[in-house]
RNA sequence: UGCCUCGUCGCCAAGUGGUAAGGCAUCAGACUUUGACUCUGAUAUGCGCUAGUUCGAAUCUAGCCGAGGCAA
């Protein structure tokens, strides 16, 4: 019997995932990674106690994985340091490559276990990482940084489903423990889904009070600091002007975050590091986003060596973050993308 | 000191006798496994103050207070 160790979050999606794997003749074994000290997070606890509750629940072994230190390291520290120097990062898809496609599928080889699964909505098809059936939810924005070896040892077994209520229905059919669950949402680490207070919580120095200036490079306000700041952001800016105001630059070498209009934001040439590529035939006519429910436009792709890739859009895009992720795709393929610098 | 102009939500600003538009900011929801964006909703019993004219005043009159300008 193939053994596979499942990610289980608490929620419903890694719950009916687990539930489908048992169906299809696995011997599943699940596993909840507490990343983070347990204590800050009543949220968390509960999330472990759910994930106990559904294994039992299904009869299948539950470990509990400690990844604080390569946790914090890897997603906790990145995100502070990005936001220090004016980059916008995205925590969800370090943890994907680090932890759960990282970490975690290594605990499995250890353990004896060929394949991990999670209850991503993505598919893989011949070694390739597809689009979710569920098209609107899908995540593969999200997982494009993970290492192409171990897509061949990775399930997602929500692959095939068409939408969301029909993964909750199963789950109340079944009387999974965590059926009618909400959705979550917020970045896992701050529950109270305020980054900024996180940032001040667990920083020092990272206020620095600066000017808010326009494209002339006249002054027209005051700034907290450049980590409260993202590009595209139009709110607590706290400037009046007769049109709104967006952030369209943030300049951590002196300190100042540039104010323009809405026609200020778009971009089409944009350059990528830290590539992470999962197909051989890398060519072709090669679409991209460089946000998880943006529109997918065509692209023109010059690398500039081995880690670097100039890309250029045939439609501009709009609040281009640096920090954030730009994502390939053919057809349903994710091909994989980088980091946007 | 004389004359002129102006004073409406935190900011800008409609309204010029008929019972307080709008924009920006702010707040709250929705959307969303990042950050943002977006969408929806909320926000002045009161128009510098005090009297008066009128059925009715932010809108007219007088005085006062405040801001700016012109003149000596």
């Amino acid at each position: 019997m193939k053994k596979v160790l499942i990610g289980m979050s608490g929620g419903v999606d890694s719950s009916v995932a687990a539930l489908l794997l048992q169906k299809q003749g696995y011997e599943v074994i699940g596993a909840t990674m507490v990343l983070f000290d347990i204590n800050s997070s009543c949220l968390s606890s509960k999330a472990l106690e759910d994930a106990k509750k559904v294994c039992d629940n299904l009869k299948i072994k539950h470990y509990v994985i400690e990844f604080k230190d390569i946790f914090n390291e890897k997603v906790i520290n990145n995100f502070i340091e990005c936001y220090k120097n004016g980059y916008t990062p995205n925590p969800c898809i370090e943890c994907n490559k680090h932890l759960k496609f990282g970490a975690l599928y290594k605990k499995a080889k250890e353990l004896g276990i060929d394949f991990i699964a999670t209850g991503h909505y993505a598919k893989i098809e011949e070694g390739f990482l597809k689009k979710a059936q569920a098209v609107e939810k899908d995540q593969t924005y999200f997982l494009y940084g993970i290492n192409k070896e171990v897509l061949n040892h990775t399930i997602f077994p929500l692959q095939e489903f068409k939408n969301k209520d029909e993964i909750r229905k199963l789950a109340i059919d079944n009387k999974l423990p965590v059926a009618t669950k909400k959705d979550s949402q917020e970045i896992c680490f701050i529950p109270s889904n305020n980054y900024r207070d996180f940032l001040e919580k667990n920083t020092k120095d990272i206020q620095k009070i600066g000017n808010f200036i326009n494209l002339n490079g006249e002054i027209i306000g005051s700034h907290n600091g450049i980590a409260y700041y993202t590009v595209g952001q139009r709110k607590k800016l706290g400037i009046t002007n007769n049109i709104p105001l967006y952030v369209v630059n943030i300049n951590p070498l002196n300190n100042t975050i540039t104010l323009g209009e809405e026609k200020d934001l778009y971009k089409s040439d944009i350059t990528i590091s830290n590539i992470n590529i999962l197909v051989n035939d890398f060519s072709g006519n090669i679409k991209a986003k460089i946000r998880s429910r943006a529109k997918e436009s065509s692209v023109n792709i010059n690398w500039i060596n081995d880690n670097t890739i100039k890309v250029k859009f045939m439609e501009p895009q709009k609040s281009v973050s640096k920090g954030q992720s730009l994502v390939f795709y053919k057809d349903d393929i994710c091909l994989g993308g980088g980091i946007i610098i």
